[in-house]
Order: structure tokens, then C-alpha cells, then sequence
DNA sequence: GTTGATCTTTACGTTCACGTCAACTTTCGA
DNA sequence: TCGAAAGTTGACGTGAACGTAAAGATCAAC
């Protein structure tokens, strides 16, 4: 065993974390595999940043990227293709971001900046509400038929205590 | 074109609308060759009536039952073999409301069997509940930044309308 | 009873999202 | 400095969820 703690930067870089793609697969919780295919696919945008050697070194705010992308793969039931897609509007919504940092554009350009990004909030936003409101709704539906199979079984606990003195027997489901 | 009308059934055997499995597809939005599958993959449990010919022959409830299955299969993010499991719990309650309707069964055997089928749903529920309180979490986050970019765009607005006389321009992104 | 659309089974092909193996290099702790 | 652990780029393999093509049987309408 090496235990190769993840760079225990004691130099003053400030927060340069310098992870390596299989602390960065442990963190988030996949495959060094994975990282490479949604880089090699362009979902990861920006390639990282290679050392000496070769080895890709990620910073904690890739990290965070890889996550979000993730959580997206998981909620939306979307292609890893349309998903970058979306993101890629979404690395405009930086890319703007940075753009306005920058205090010298005027003021026309800044609007067009912002209504473009706001564009590409609204497309990914119906998406969520959509899907959203889809699941609500089956979980409302599941609520009910289990309301009901509740009450069934209320019902026939109380006919039998009727017949039986009160002698205790085992509740249905736990919480309620 | 042969104009194939489903079976417009004139004869007087109640509501057995003897779909084929073409119209199916049609209906449900997808494919014969899906349907096939998801019968051979066992998802459709009990494979549908033939007619002597030996095609397929469905029912209005077995047009629904492909519907939901469709519905879970693309709100869930689960593959096809683990909603086959979570249905063959749903089709265990259809068991059980099938005995349930028979007035015989003894108030134990009742209660056990309602028990069963609340685990069930209270599994599946569990499902669904995570899934959207997830995607609820999401939808918030997006308001959330959407908001911020509307508010930010009215400032530039109120900003513009100072400088020059109102001259009415156009406004940022529609409903909000 | 012919015909064209639709169905049947069988079987191989395809796309997506990775897994896995090979050959080799780099990094890091002892 | 050295050896194990982890990284690199190919390249091929794989399971899931179907698509597609072939060869034939059946159905609905004329």
C-alpha cells in the first residue's frame, strides 16, 4: 500500500487542489474510465490540465463540474449527447459571466449577454419542471393507492378487536 | 392503404377491443419491435390473447399496462429488469385485490396479503419520493439563477431608461 | 381469391455508456 | 534508487434496449 494522499500541499499556491483522475473518480464516486469517456465525448468542455508527465491534475472546481454533470445524468433521462448540449449553453452562461466581470462593455452588449443566458436558463428549466411535475404526480398517485390500502387495513384491525378483546396485535406499516 | 380500422367490433362482446399490436404501437407512441421485447424480457408479464393466426392480440387494459410501463421506464432511472421486479410487485397487489374480491378468505389471510402489497407500495414509493424531491431540489436551484439573471437585466434597464428618455424598449424574456 | 399491408419468428446489427486488457510511463513512499 | 501503485493511450469487449432484415404466414378489403 502507497496511500497517496491527494497532493498534501504544504507550498504556498494557494488552493490549486491538484487531483489526480482516480481521487477525483473516489470523490465523486465512478471510474477514472468514466472522467476520460465524458472528456474524450466533450462533456467535460475544457480538457484539465496535465502535469509533467502527462497525468491529468484536476482542480476542485472541475470536480464540482463533474458532479453537477452527474446529478444532470441521473434526474434528466437525457443522452450524455443532449446533456452536453445543454451544458454547452451552459459554458456560454460563464463565458458571459466572465464578460461581464470586465467592466468595459457597454451596456447594450451586457443586455444581449444576459437575455441570451437567460434563454438558455429557461430551456433547461422547462426541462426540470417538466420531468418535475411528472414525478410529482406519480408520487401523488402512489400517495393515494397507498392511503387506501391503509385504510383497508385499519378497517379490518378494527372489526377484528371488535370480535377479539383488545389483545394488541401488530400494527401495519411503520411510519405514516 | 388498406385503411385497417382496429376491429370495429359490431358484434356483441362487451369492451374486448382486440387491438393489434401495430395499433398498440401507434397508440402508445413506439414501436412493435419494443412491445415484442418487453413481453420476451417478461416487463408485460402475461403474454397477450392470440387469434387463431397466431398474431397478438391486446386489450384497452393492456394498452394501459404499457403505458405506465413507458411512463416508469422514462421517469425512473432504472433499467427494464429492476421495473420488471417493481411490477411483479404491483402485479402481486392485483393478486391480491383478485383475492380480496372473493369474500372467503379469512380476516388473517386478508390482513397479511394488504400488508404485503402496502410494502410494496411503500417501496416503490420510497423510489419516486427520492427521485423528486432530487428534481424539485434541481428546479429550485434553476429559479434560483434565473431569477438573479432577470433581476440583473432589469437593472441594466432601469439603468438605460435613466439615460435616455423612455423610448419603450423592448422588454427581457416572457413570462416570469 | 388475389393482393398489399400487417403479422409471425429468428437472427444478426447498432448505439450508448462505459468495462477491460495490454503495453508502457510516471509518480511516490520507503 | 527502486518497486509498487497509479497514470497514459489505444483497442477491443459488453450489457442494455432496442433496430433491421429475411422468409414466410395471416388479415382485411376488393
Amino acid at each position: 500500500m502507497a496511500s497517496n494522499s491527494p497532493s498534501t500541499s504544504k507550498d504556498g499556491d494557494g488552493a490549486q487542489q491538484n487531483l489526480r483522475i482516480g481521487d477525483v473518480a473516489r470523490i465523486v464516486g465512478t471510474t477514472p474510465r468514466t472522467i476520460r469517456y465524458y472528456e474524450e465525448i466533450g462533456l467535460l468542455a475544457q480538457a484539465p490540465a496535465r502535469r509533467s508527465g502527462g497525468h491529468r491534475t484536476y482542480t476542485a472546481a472541475e470536480v464540482e463540474r463533474l458532479r453537477e454533470i452527474m446529478r444532470l445524468r441521473d434526474l434528466l433521462g437525457i443522452t450524455l449527447d443532449e446533456l452536453r448540449a445543454l451544458l454547452a449553453a451552459e459554458d456560454a452562461r460563464a463565458e458571459v459571466r466572465a464578460q461581464l466581470r470586465r467592466d468595459d462593455v457597454d451596456p447594450a452588449r451586457r443586455r444581449e449577454l444576459l437575455t441570451e443566458a437567460l434563454g438558455h436558463i429557461d430551456r433547461q428549466l422547462e426541462l426540470v419542471r417538466r420531468r418535475a411535475a411528472e414525478l410529482a404526480k406519480l408520487q401523488d398517485e402512489l400517495s393515494e393507492t397507498r392511503k387506501r390500502a391503509k385504510r383497508k387495513i385499519r378497517e379490518l384491525d378494527a372489526r377484528a378487536s371488535a370480535t377479539f378483546p383488545p389483545a394488541r396485535l401488530a400494527r401495519a406499516g411503520g411510519e405514516d
